[in-house]
DNA sequence: AGTCCATTCATACGTTCGTATCATACGACC
DNA sequence: GGTCGTATGATACGAACGTATGAATGGACT
């Protein structure tokens, strides 16, 4: 065993400093249009931009201060270090899409009366939320699509224990209310088909959000009303299968 | 615009060093137990394993060969530089994939003389040959499932375009056989519904290879055979479903 | 025994990384 | 107008990065 490099293999995020010594938090801003918040969420915009397209491990806090014309030490002041400010990056988008898929969830249950709710209403209520803002104000937001897609597959431990252990519980309490929905279908094979559920929908999300991947024909006529419906079709049929 | 760093922000692999002097490339190896190809494969391996548990940029080519117990100049002399590793990585997996993908879709033509194939079999073709090589030996390999898995999604411009081009060759070939077995679907409703099969394809794959991810529950009983016809039920349903 | 060549090893170089520090700029309040 | 706290700017530091290089090593052949 001769290895020129003794560091221990199992570390997956190597501290590149012993010990932060200086992490002035910033009181929280009114949030406004004050000047520092306005460099707050450039930073924000422009990392989420940069991590959709290369990646977290790939993108440097220089590419993201330089891109977003903010100085340096702004990442440290604002936000402390990078690992902050990619938690940042994902919790602003992730957190609130879960949140509605929560409150649709509740409200299918709710207008459903004491009955299960249509399982078209459930898959809606877990997709529309991630694609109608993936086209924001009518077009396509490549990078908040790319960013969702990435949630997974992200190898950044800290963002899947804290963001993956969120999302979960959301699908979680949909599996509850699918397999009311869904009596006959063994509980094993609901699993798998809410897995394949969730690939499609953060694969499409993903690679629709890489320029030049949709070839010009399947592009026109893509807004989030005909991508919902699509994958809300296309999961009903998959978990209504026989098996 | 006043910014610290002037490095332009398009560029999405920044090259380490200007450039490249000394490339020697050793003559092809006769691939069987030499020594030599001995520590070519332990590097390929080691690093298959780092780039699915963390992904590629986050893995140093210190740390392969730390882990492989190799040397840390053995990375330029069997591959060059580190890209060219990480495509040596890719390709040794993913080539034969798709190779027998192509093989198993003409076999699938040829079977059924000038009709079309069976749906089902088409849908075989596509999953049976990753997640087979996923179960090899019994257990799950689960290096192997996340690579796959990383293929899209992985921001490394090379894989994209080297590894994609060959991939979706295949996908292309699949897409026409499938219009033959579904004369009345819509060419763009078919497209997004080969997506979607895509994405739980590989978001299975991904995700199924972290430790801890599957609850036990669901994990025991499962097996090459038993994911293979769950995933053709599901996407033959979906792609079956009526518009 | 001696030569050669493929491979391995130890080490070096220059760059980029994340983070820290300190000086400066600026607006609100007395 | 002076004071004070927040925000920004320029720069420094050490670690880790990819890559390069030249010396050792060792087996195969003459």
């Amino acid at each position: 065993m001769n290895r020129t490099d003794t560091r221990s293999e199992i570390q997956t995020e190597p501290p590149r400093t012993k010990r932060r010594t200086g992490a002035h938090k910033p009181r929280k801003p009114e949030s406004g249009g004050s000047q520092a918040a306005q460099t707050r969420e450039s930073i924000l915009d422009t990392a989420e931009r940069l991590f959709a397209e290369r990646g977290v491990a790939a993108t440097s806090v220089r590419d993201i201060t330089g891109a977003a014309g903010a100085n340096l030490g702004a990442i440290n002041y604002h936000f402390g270090t990078k690992q902050e400010l990619v938690m940042a990056v994902f919790s602003r988008r992730i957190f609130p899409v879960a949140e509605r898929q929560m409150a649709l969830l509740d409200e299918a249950e709710r207008k459903a009366g004491g009955k299960p709710p249509r399982l078209e209403t459930l898959l809606e209520a877990m997709t529309r939320p991630s694609i109608e803002k993936s086209f924001a104000a009518g077009k396509r937001n490549t990078a908040f699509m790319r960013l969702v897609g990435r949630c997974y597959g992200e190898p950044n431990p800290e963002v899947e224990r804290r963001i993956r252990a969120h999302v979960e519980k959301v699908w979680m309490r949909f599996a509850i209310l699918l397999a009311r929905s869904l009596p006959g279908l063994p509980h094993e094979e609901m699993y798998w088909r809410i897995r394949f559920m969730v690939g499609a929908l953060h694969h499409t999300l993903l690679t629709s959000g890489r320029e030049g991947s949709i070839p010009p024909e399947f592009r026109k006529g893509l807004d989030a009303e005909t991508l919902i419906r699509r994958m809300v079709a296309y999961a009903a049929a998959g978990l209504k299968a026989g098996i």
